[in-house]
DNA sequence: GGCCGTCTAGACACCCTTGTCCAGTCCCGC
DNA sequence: GCGGGACTGGACAAGGGTGTCTAGACGGCC
């Protein structure tokens, strides 16, 4: 998707329309809306800015194929996580916990970016406003399905997905260390139960394994 | 500072850079920073664009001003919520509380705006991350002072502040009521602590008396 | 009254952006 | 081999944004 041959003609490899929303989910994550511009974007995939407009209709057109697929792929993964078996709610609170350290589940960039400037459009909040209704839905149904009463698994799904996105809204940089050393405190609030020091265990070493990606910071 | 009397000439009453201030706080709030141009603002106050320059360096300068301006009244609001005296934690987290309902101490929909623009600036970076450690830093020594063991302060604070943060990075909308059921139960997470009645209905109360405010949006 | 400092209007140059148009190039099926 | 569909590059117009410059109006001070 990046190292693109820019061959004149369709002679090479051509962009696809995939690729036009890779480069933009990832500026839009990075520098924000106002930084997506057809011609970065041309620039990044080493193309002609008029390419664009084969593929998508108009800047907004790609705006609205975006939300699509930002909603696809972050509202998809909690609402799978969450609905994920698990035997205790600690263990069901850390299926959910994995959207927030994999970068292959979860974008937090990506998503507070949406925020910001869905904000501005109307359609754009409808939808936003649909996907974290469906994303707490989710969450509220895991604690009722581990005996929660219904309120106060209101409760808890709003403290852990309203917390969770106050987190990257303040997007703290902080090392992958002390973030966990934190965690079982964390699921303590949010599940009212002591955690296990087995369940702790896999959280860290799940958090590990992925969060490292994170702890860099791309110059693009 | 909305009535300006458009004639040449100094004659009528003339602008104030705290009157481009407050329309450009207000226009960052409600349509975020995109939408805050020097053209806008001077149609908004009746005036010349031009006259903009005599107030400020340039367009940059204002949002620097504006950084300024946010710092000190959100965050001055928070600490010094943080820091009034109170007999017990729950009414100190009550304290707190006040500046999520009040619009006269702390603008959420500004935090969020400002929050969402300043990703993009380095120095703006900078200062916002100074914002957040000072207001988690009042929030912890809140807890601190009420007798809570140092780390368990320190998660305690985040936890009411990131969750708040979150609260309006989603920008939910629910009639004040709803909010207000569910206070008891929040401030119970917060504080480990089970709320007094007599505490409950104080804070019923003064949400009661400021929410109203935002329960409107202006069309702006 | 004269003058200076404050404040404003309008014109201008310049840049960046979007969207369109057209000529042209390549792959693929026939 | 060839013709059409897929795809791209460069030129173009139009709009909106910033920042500068100049001419000038007004209030207050001397």
């Amino acid at each position: 998707m990046t190292a693109l041959a820019a061959a004149p003609g369709g002679g090479a490899r051509a962009t696809t329309r995939e690729d036009w929303l890779d480069v933009a989910l990832a500026l839009l994550a990075r520098r924000g809306a106002g930084a997506v511009s057809v011609l970065t974007l041309s620039e990044r995939l080493g193309v002609s800015r008029s390419s664009f407009y084969w593929h998508f209709r108009s800047r907004e057109g790609l705006f609205d194929a975006l939300l699509e697929r930002w909603d696809a792929r972050n509202t998809r993964s909690i609402v799978r996580q969450a609905e994920a078996e698990a035997a205790t709610i600690t263990e069901s609170v850390c299926n959910v916990f994995r959207c927030w350290v994999n970068p292959a589940l979860f974008s937090p960039r990506l998503d507070v970016a949406v925020r910001a400037w869905a904000r501005a459009s109307d359609t754009a909040r409808a939808r936003l406003d649909a996907a974290d209704r469906e994303r707490t839905a989710a969450i509220e149904a895991m604690f009722a399905r581990h005996g929660f009463a219904p309120d106060d698994a209101m409760v808890r799904a709003r403290v852990l997905y309203t917390m969770q996105i106050g987190y990257y809204a303040l997007d703290m940089r902080e090392p992958i260390a002390a973030r966990l050393a934190l965690a079982p405190r964390y699921l303590e609030t949010f599940t009212g139960v002591k955690p296990r020091d087995q369940e702790v265990a896999a959280l860290r070493a799940y958090a590990l394994a992925h969060a490292a990606v994170q702890d860099f910071e791309d110059p693009s």
